[in-house]
DNA sequence: TTGTACGCGTTATCAT
DNA sequence: ATGATAACGCGTACAA
């Protein structure tokens, strides 16, 4: 690979020089500019990014921390993280956590060696001191770390209750709420509190399942749903805590029997793309991925720049009306 | 941060002595050994790995390259490929082309110019000159670009061989195949081929229709399947080429009053885990995913360590049994 | 306007 | 067994 010397020698200048066109720095003829950039053109010349990183102490590259990308809410965030990510001139460095401990906590120590700029962090195994030691531009989904690191979420409260609201409007009385381990400290569990909140004002019966651990285990959500009807089979309405457990209930509708929406109506949460192409199509309070996407990157960029940010970030939901409801 | 000086300084060695340690090269007495990790923890050290990568020319860094994560397929493909990588030492640069020539291009540049170590493509919307002159470490999947460079791909013919004959086998006489763009240097090509040549061996009708472009355009793949059924109504056989396409034609299935698997039987390709959640659950030709990443790795390991690798990595394929068929 | 010298943090070479 | 020195490729004060 050539370096900036041979471009320099062949232009018949300094590196320095060389250096100057490649960052427009300072007043440049453009005859000089012609004959630089000649000279990289006929050496198919790229700066290395290890070197200006080394230098400038920056490397653009954003840690993203998730649990899976092959759930597809986490790839649909992803995406939308990746592409903001692109646009701002920063790369992306995937890390998958599996929800293990240790994984993440060698995926941290790895990001901080790659000397990343910022940590946008989607998976939350750890204690809270863990990420508040690592002393780094980071951006969290969905939990509040401290005070001064950001984070972006959907507005988990409000969703609860649209979600709740429409079931109790459509005539459920008897609502389950369907999710993952409520960690208090995950800011999710507002989808269960409001929940509960909602069924209680309006005077409707409800009860929930969680999964025991902070998992993404299916098969648990099929024990659950299992769970469920047994022991509470008049169940009328499901909240499931993502669009794929919803997808899981209706499965277990249909193989015990129940008729989606006649006999049980269930909505899901997130949003995610393939919602629609079940049958029937799962009802959703759609998260705001693009926008939160976007916000990630930002709240990491302005931070590498030393530009104060907000630390609650809480984007609005929409219902996204399927035939589940 | 702190750097190998301080270290040394701290522990009353050398910054090369501290190298050595860091790297377990030649001799180190047990004493030597104590005293410079402990300098290291209580300083909280962590070589800087761009440091490290520019002075070994090499960063451990694999860019992927894949049109979108958000895909089922390539999400659930990418998060084995992660996974190996992590294994192996490697870290992995994201990169979504979106099936955009200049967005794709660009990453290719971004990739050389971040001296990644190898990079494995998933998207194809160049020519394969682009991907010739790269001059660096490369897997591709699904696509031969020249013949000393790796691809990886399940058994294509295989599956469409499968997938037909279990159509046929199933009493299907009047079958469609639907696909995306047959780009005659792909190797998904094959499926297509299969499926004509299965339904030609076995005397069964047969056509097809294929997107004009090579995008995963859902709404594309509507069009195609309402045109599928009013111009050939009586069809009774889809093979898809991928579960989601199979999960559109479940849908249009429905819409048109078409019984699943009834009146029209359906297969896809990939095996995707969300295949199970449709009802009827998905049929499908499964692809080897934790192979294909795992082979993807190794070979790009493999080149970067200077061995010899075998051109053709075609991997055996299996039918998934779901209740479409 | 352009170039020299040094630093970024690490590893490799060559001495000692 | 350990250390000084150069080199990796680039950016940037400082000087000219």
């Amino acid at each position: 690979m050539p370096t900036i010397k041979d471009v320099a020698l062949k232009a018949g200048v300094s590196a320095t020089t060389v250096s100057r066109v490649l960052n427009s720095r300072g007043y440049l003829s453009d005859a000089l500019k012609k004959k630089v950039y000649a000279a990289m053109e006929e050496l198919n010349y790229r700066p290395n990014e290890l070197a200006r990183s080394l230098s400038r102490s920056r490397s653009n590259i954003i840690g993203l921390i998730i649990p899976h990308v092959s759930l597809p809410f986490f790839g649909e965030l992803t995406s939308r993280i990746e592409e903001h990510a692109y646009r701002n001139g920063y790369k992306l460095l995937l890390c998958n956590s599996q929800q293990d401990k240790i994984k993440e906590l060698e995926y941290i120590d790895m990001l901080r060696a790659s000397r990343v700029d910022g940590i946008i962090m989607g998976s939350h195994t750890l204690e809270v001191e863990a990420y508040r030691q690592m002393n780094l531009p980071l951006v969290t989904f969905d939990r509040q770390i401290s005070p001064d690191i950001p984070y972006v979420c959907s507005d988990n409260y409000a969703g609860g209750q649209l979600a709740t609201t429409l079931l109790i409007e459509k005539g459920c009385r008897k609502l389950a709420h369907i999710g993952g381990h409520p960690q208090l400290n995950l800011l999710s569990h507002l989808r269960y509190e409001a929940f509960a909140d909602t069924a209680r004002e309006h005077g409707v019966w409800q009860t929930s399942l969680h999964t025991d651990n902070n998992s993404f285990d299916m098969q648990a959500y099929e024990r659950l749903l299992e769970q469920l009807f047994r022991e509470h089979p008049e169940i009328d309405g499901i909240f499931a805590g993502s669009d794929l457990i919803a997808a899981y209930a209706l499965k277990a509708c249909r193989e015990s029997g129940r008729s989606v929406p006649e006999n049980v109506r269930i909505i899901g949460y997130d949003g995610i793309a393939l919602r629609s192409l079940f049958h029937p199509a799962i009802s959703s309070i759609r998260q705001p991925m693009d926008e939160m996407g976007r916000l990630a990157v930002e709240l990491i960029v302005k931070q590498v720049e030393g530009t104060a940010v907000a630390a609650e970030n809480i984007l609005p939901v929409e219902l996204a009306q399927g035939a589940t409801t």
